[in-house]
DNA sequence: GTTTTTTTGTGATGTAAATCACATTAATTT
DNA sequence: AAATTAATGTGATTTACATCACAAAAAAAC
């Protein structure tokens, strides 16, 4: 589907900083395509040809490790997909999937070099965005490896309901076994600290929908547990 | 100490677009320090006012983690120590020491700034070094969060041969308590693992130098273990 | 509406590695 | 050189999880 960027509702930060003409020389250059859940819009070491932005919906970018997958994130809409892959390598090192019906926008390299060529605002705008998430997945890196199950579920919980979904409830659209990779943990413990936080009253479960309860708990055995 | 960028022979990628002028303009707005093993050069937690550049020595980064601390990675000269920090966030998010004698060259931040706006060339460069380095971070977070020490290890050895030392033979001046901060185990079991690749044959110890005997063991080692 | 597949729940068992507790050695300091 | 302090080596014990093995429930396919 093509596009009409001047128009777009859903700009990155970045894109807000083009000139009406640089808008318009992008909108030839860019395609929107939608995705059912489960779709895979990026698959880990296939070549990277495009850049993709995110206007709606939700994704996850996991990793193949050695073992098992790893997700390393959940991403919303309004964030690029794979900056990294698109400058730092021609192939890409992570998969992107659909977890929600989602739109993604998908830029012509070519194109998008030349914005950052002749748009210093947009430049600068984009290295803060590949800045903010290095230092965030140091940190999550960190977390990853030093806390136990019940405070990265913890975490996660508080993500998907500070920052995802900006509700106490919210319906997440993985399995356990997603959840359990994305905090490196096994499905099975996922289910444990899961029915454990339901029972001390800390959540409440119906299917896939959750509802927290006791943040203040939570945010104490993110820190502690 | 003050410089002569235009004739420094340590130049980063990034350095090297930049022009004549650029680098005489440079040069007023750096001072390079050094510092002795052990000395702090980025404090976590510190307000971040300059552009660390790394010319001689090692040194690691590291991060403070709810239980332990967490050596990010060892870094080896003509890299940027901290460029997330420099534009993601004004607060240092991690510490950087140095593990041996290093000259680190500190470059004002709006000079820095000032290079990126001018030089579309430099500015590429520098985007380029930040993304590869989020692939990387990617990566060594899902080897350190799914490989057993004894693989974590063997990827370490082969990471200083191949990567820092470029030598079979060299010597590790971190404590085998860093080494375990670098990939998330205790120092005991450190000494264990080192031990038991001494007792196979793998590695020869003398202090703190290592041999590298049996590279594909380590390399087997490394994948499967 | 049945069947098949996927997802979840829960106990029993196994295990890698942390922690604890010292002994030993090496490196600094005085 | 002697005395501290820091770094290592090694066994015994504990532990947080993974894994295994099913059963039950839910979702998807037919």
């Amino acid at each position: 589907m093509k596009n009409n960027c001047s128009l777009c509702d859903y700009k990155s930060a970045a894109a807000q900083k083009l000139t009406p003409d640089e808008l318009k020389n992008l909108a030839p250059n860019c395609v929107t395509v939608k995705f059912k859940k489960g779709d895979t819009i990026i698959r880990q070491g296939t070549y990277s040809t495009n850049v993709a932005y995110l206007k709606k919906g939700l994704v996850k970018i996991h990793i193949d490790g050695p073992y098992h997958v790893q997700v390393v994130r959940i991403v919303k809409p309004r964030n690029y997909l794979g900056l990294p892959t698109t400058f730092g390598d021609k192939i890409n090192q992570y998969s992107v999937t659909a977890i929600d019906e989602s739109e993604v926008c998908f830029i012509d390299i070519t194109t998008f070099r030349q914005m950052l060529q002749m748009n210093p605002d947009f430049t600068n705008q984009i290295m803060l965005e590949l800045c903010k998430s290095e230092l965030e997945s140091y940190q999550k890196c960190v977390n990853r490896t030093q806390k136990q199950i019940r405070g990265k579920l913890a975490d996660v919980l508080l993500d998907f309901a500070d920052n995802i979904f900006k509700a106490d409830t919210f319906t997440i659209n993985v399995t356990q076994e997603d959840l359990g990779n994305l905090v490196d943990a096994s499905r099975e413990s996922v289910s444990r600290v899961m029915a454990e936080f339901s029972k001390d009253g800390i959540i409440e479960m119906k299917g896939k929908q959750v509802k927290i309860l006791d943040k203040t708990s939570l945010q104490l055995i993110s820190k502690k547990g």
